[in-house]
DNA sequence: TTTGTTTATGCAACACTGTTGCAAAAATAA
DNA sequence: TTATTTTTGCAACAGTGTTGCATAAACAAA
């Protein structure tokens, strides 16, 4: 049997200090970051370009999935759980409008099947109101 | 009642020559097309800024509606269907990784319900094979 | 620990996407 | 036709993401 996403052992990425620091803000948040906010935040101590490249590598090996929100900015999340008895891998996100907050749901979406296509990804975004904006009105 | 979206006196904009050859090439696609795409077929007629701003002045007025693409492209389609029916307007489309191509689905999609969230909007995208490519297997 | 090998980083440069201000041109209204 | 409003082209700019290359850091082996 083949894991579909998860190297455990990390293949061959190094565990530098840039790495880790760039891990350490995912651990903290718990959330989907936009890359332009990991930029503001990790610009100071690696570069730019290091940013982009170590996002590259940890989505490669499994770490990290990728997908853009509703503002068409390229966000990052942990990849923590990976259901393989999922036929269609699809990766449903929530992100408030107020706020910008996103969370991504574990939960399963079926998929519409369309005929003559092979429908074999999805990618879903629901817009709203978190919990915290939702009392806010 | 209100429409959702549909302008359909034009609103304001004018039938300038710009705009009727954007139209023309949606016509002719009768799929949803990817911004740089445009610049390629129109980039000798007009100057990139005014494709731009026609495209924001379309689907202003709810003649075009946009998207982010699998490769985090935006892409415009005409906006020709409009179910005033739908609790959540959300937008379906299909596109294939082989050939690229975007179409627009008319099916509705039952959005699954987070607890103490408001889910106002989404957005959907498959990916897979289209009828063309699944026969080339 | 020290050495050698591989991978990662910083920097500069570049390409692409999208926006803004302003003057000139085109479209519409009178 | 003239006056008014919208649209366009151009130049400049900001943001995002990539590439090549020399240097630095991480790792494996002795």
């Amino acid at each position: 049997m083949q894991h579909c996403c998860i190297n455990l052992d990390m293949g061959t990425v190094r565990k530098t200090k840039s790495v880790k620091a760039l891990l350490d803000v995912f651990s903290k948040k718990g959330e989907a970051v936009p890359v332009c906010d990991l930029i503001s935040t990790l610009g100071s101590q690696m570069n730019r370009t290091t940013i982009y490249r170590i996002l590259q590598r940890l989505e490669k090996e499994g770490t990290l999935h990728s997908f853009t929100d509703k503002d068409g900015q390229r966000c990052y999340a942990k990849h923590e759980v990976c259901s393989s008895t999922k036929e269609v891998h699809s990766h449903p996100h929530f992100q408030c409008k107020e706020c910008g907050k996103i969370i991504c749901l574990s939960i399963d979406v079926s998929l519409p099947k369309i005929g003559g296509h092979r429908v074999e990804a999805a990618e879903l975004l629901l817009i709203g109101q978190c919990e915290t904006c939702v009392g806010k009105d």
